[in-house]
DNA sequence: CGTAAACGGTACCGATCGGTCCCGTTTTCT
DNA sequence: AGAAAACGGGACCGATCGGTACCGTTTACG
């Protein structure tokens, strides 16, 4: 095969985890899936749940990297969040933020897959108030906060409602509150 | 017994899928945790989705009941929809909105599960709209769909942070988009 | 009081879960 | 070319999943 297992792995983890769920996806349709090995997969991962950890940190981190590629591409304007948000929600069968939604199966909050989503959203979080200090912006913790809220609201709602309306609504709030600081 | 089979199968669905997920929780635990028969049970639904449906119908029916309940009792004011919000989350041990849980579960679209979330959202979002033209305000429809944002957004960041900040975070900014239409 | 409905407990079913082990093949690197 | 690592397929395991059938007891109501 050209791409390892491993990869193939992650690939096949993050399509189905997304689409479908975490619980709702066992072991034997992701390898059929991916085309791996029984075996195989053992020997790359300990278990299921290292595997839906090893995915959730290889897609952070992805996706944190196109994020601030994206907003640079854009102007580096703290507001480009959003738009860049909106973008890739644009792209694939959209079901909400995959890190919400993992945690939203794992309940458990000192599980380490649900550690590794709300680090992820920590990292967003800390990325906005980068952007905004970087702009000029007093308060950039408190308002990268807010932003976030949008930022979640949006995308559940997005998600729900299968549309990306609320991207825009969220952007415009958004600006109405960097105004109103 | 005191309490009926099914309403005691209804309160443990509510707490038991609520605190630890849908997929989480087996029939055996619900049994066991209820107190209900295995034989009982399936004389009262069909089957596991039924209960989840049934719950949710209950739940749905009791929220909404409530919140009008509260809006009322704290005047009126449409933004106390954000005060009740936020007292509601305050009582118990917080993970979110059950029905934006369930939906991340229950992954596609079609599933009566997945729509009666939905369902419910869109309810609120009615319900929401109804307090601003009550109150006078244009355009209703489209600030309850921002203002559901602000609801999810707080909801969810709420949930994952294990805080409450995010709820008058929330009222904040729809008090100043109500200001601005 | 007596009858019938509602009930809790349990044994059981096939299917599927995550996980282990072994075998034969393919790929990789020297 | 040859050795070693990586790999896919499949048999198998105990546990648990949702669901069915039958039992004896409790409850409610006429």
């Amino acid at each position: 095969m050209a791409v390892k297992a491993r990869q193939r792995l992650l690939a096949a983890a993050r399509e189905l985890f997304y689409s479908e769920g975490v619980r709702a996806v066992g072991l034997d349709r992701l390898l059929e899936e991916s085309g791996v090995g029984r075996a195989s997969f053992y020997r790359h991962f300990a278990g299921k749940d290292e595997l839906v950890a090893a995915m959730l940190d290889d897609y952070d981190s992805e996706y944190r990297t196109w994020l601030r590629a994206r907003v640079a591409e854009l102007g580096g304007d703290p507001l480009a969040v959003f738009d860049a948000v909106a973008e890739r929600a644009e792209l694939t069968r959209f079901r909400g933020c995959a890190f919400v939604n993992t945690m939203a199966e794992i309940a458990d909050p000192d599980d380490p897959v649900h550690m590794r989503a709300a680090a992820h959203k920590a990292a967003v979080r800390d990325y906005v108030a980068e952007l905004l200090t970087a702009a000029g912006v007093g308060a950039a913790d408190r308002i990268a906060a807010r932003w976030m809220l949008l930022l979640d609201g949006a995308v559940v709602t997005a998600g729900y409602q299968r549309n990306v309306q609320a991207f825009s609504e969220a952007k415009s709030m958004a600006g109405a509150d960097l105004a109103a600081e």
